[in-house]
DNA sequence: GTTCCTTATATAAGTTGCTTATGCAGATGC
DNA sequence: GCATCTGCATAAGCAACTTATATAAGGAAC
């Protein structure tokens, strides 16, 4: 408590209600009709190879927090639906790398459409003068998720 | 980086990437170290019942998006565990009110604090000018997701 | 290049957490 | 008072995870 912090006391609590706050809204942002039998986790596999691209297995198990034979299952079942493929990785012939499809991308560009409408329909409701700050917050938003990149790297070194 | 002119229909495109943004963040927060052998199911049961009080199992499964027999399962092996109680409900003797125990919350706040850990962490890497609209956007956040509740109440009726 | 350790993936077997189907008791409507 | 609905429990099956182990390629040391 008496370690020497780069912001002060106003800080801290903003951080708790940051905390509680995002909390309410992931949950809220989850919960989205359960499309195509997909768990929670093959979508966030699916998302993150729509957007940080091809990934190793073992990179994927990585970020999901999941074991390694459970990705490896997995992508074989998602591969047999099309959504992913297998492909070798040039640079190590023991990896491979999945590649999403396009049916797979469609998947996961229909849940952003979908929480799109969903956040369209409630920011509707806001008053200019109550949305205004969440868009001004974005960047820093976007910092913030960069940040826990960087940290994660540097705690894997 | 270079922002389009403000315009009446801007408001489309901000809605886009606060999806997209809190797309990436929801997974980045939602990432935990497993506690305790609990399901994610299970831990949001635990907020649940922590944030708004005793719940029917009926309710509980409605918004864990779950069936009643997921729940009621989970009911009894949490009440083994000494983290909820099951009581009556004095106006209807078929149904069960779930009643989170001092041990269950301090799961929930415990989950809390490490998540405040862990965003103090990020955010003490924040300019004060990165910093100061994410605190400004936190009364409007909240105020969306009163909107969700509401507009969930409305679809229900 | 041979040996040894590490890394990337696959397979096997068991466990857990969900599902649907069904039953029962109390509430509700006419 | 009877039929129907609602809230919960139980049973059986399935899907998604786990740990343990196997296989094969990469890399370092000598």
């Amino acid at each position: 408590m008496t370690e020497p912090r780069p912001r002060p006391q106003a800080g801290e609590v903003s951080v708790a209600e940051l905390t509680s706050t995002l909390e309410e809204f992931t949950r809220m942002f989850i919960r989205l009709p359960k499309v195509q039998r997909l768990s929670f986790t093959t979508l966030s596999v699916l998302h993150t190879l729509a957007g940080r691209g091809p990934q190793r297995l073992t990179a994927l198990a990585a970020g999901e927090q999941v074991s390694q034979p459970a990705i490896t299952q997995m992508v074989t079942k998602l591969q047999h639906e099309g959504l992913v493929e297998r492909r070798p990785d040039p640079s190590d012939s023991r990896a491979v790398l999945v590649h999403i499809t396009p049916a797979g991308r469609a998947i996961v560009e229909g849940r952003r459409a979908d929480r799109i409408a969903h956040l369209t329909e409630l920011t509707g409701r806001l008053t200019p003068e109550e949305w205004a700050p969440i868009v001004a917050a974005l960047p820093a938003l976007r910092r913030l998720v960069e940040l826990d990149r960087q940290l994660e790297q540097e705690k894997r070194s």
